[in-house]
DNA sequence: GCCAACGTTGGC
DNA sequence: GCCAACGTTGGC
C-alpha cells in the first residue's frame, strides 16, 4: 500500500464532489508524463490519497480518498474533437490513464500551504520542492505528519 | 491578473 | 541532442 497525493481544483472536483459522489468517481485529464507515470505504474487499489486543493482560495490538503480501481486508458484521449484527444495515443498503446477514487475523510479544517511549508518534517515533501506534480507519492513519515496535524477523528 | 517555474515542441 | 520559443501550472 502506498500514499499519494492529488492536486485538484476544487471547481472543478473538490473534497466535496468526492464526498457526495454515490460511488467512485473517475480521476481523469491527467496530462503530464512524470505524472502518468506513477498513474500507470504504481497506483494501486487501496492505496491512500491526499486530495489538494489548488488554484483557488484556500490552498491545502482538504481531505482523503482511496483508490478503488488501478489504471486504465483514458478514453477522451480517443475521441476527435474532445479536450483531451490525443493523436498519438492507439487503443493498443494508449497514452494517457485513470484511476477510479471513492471518499474516505473531509478534515475539518484544510491544512493550508502556508501550514505545510512550517512543518519541519515535511520540508522534503514533494509538493514543497517541485510545484508542478498532479500525482505524487507521500512517504509514510509524511503522511502520519499530515494525520497528527488534521487530528484523528472523523468530521463530516 | 501577474509572474516564476517548469514542461513540451520543433527547428537545426 | 541542443536550445529557443512557447504553453501550462499554480501561488499570490
Amino acid at each position: 500500500m502506498t500514499y499519494w497525493l492529488f492536486k485538484t481544483e476544487p471547481a472543478e472536483c473538490g473534497i466535496d464532489d468526492l464526498l457526495n459522489a454515490p460511488a467512485s468517481i473517475c480521476w481523469s485529464g491527467i496530462r503530464n508524463y512524470q505524472a502518468r507515470n506513477f498513474l500507470r505504474d504504481q497506483v494501486a487499489i487501496g492505496d491512500q490519497v491526499l486530495i489538494y486543493h489548488s488554484q483557488c482560495k484556500a490552498v491545502g490538503i482538504a481531505g482523503i480518498a482511496e483508490i478503488t480501481r488501478a489504471a486504465y486508458a483514458d478514453p477522451h484521449q480517443f475521441v476527435v474533437g474532445d479536450r483531451y484527444f490525443d493523436s498519438k495515443a492507439t487503443i493498443t498503446t494508449p497514452r494517457w490513464f485513470n484511476v477510479d477514487v471513492c471518499f474516505k475523510r473531509k478534515f475539518q479544517q484544510i491544512i493550508s500551504l502556508a501550514e505545510l511549508k512550517q512543518i519541519p518534517a515535511l520540508h522534503n515533501m514533494m509538493l514543497l520542492k517541485q510545484g508542478r506534480l498532479s500525482v505524487q507519492p507521500v512517504s509514510t513519515q509524511e503522511w502520519l505528519t499530515i494525520m497528527d496535524v488534521a487530528g484523528g477523528l472523523d468530521d463530516q
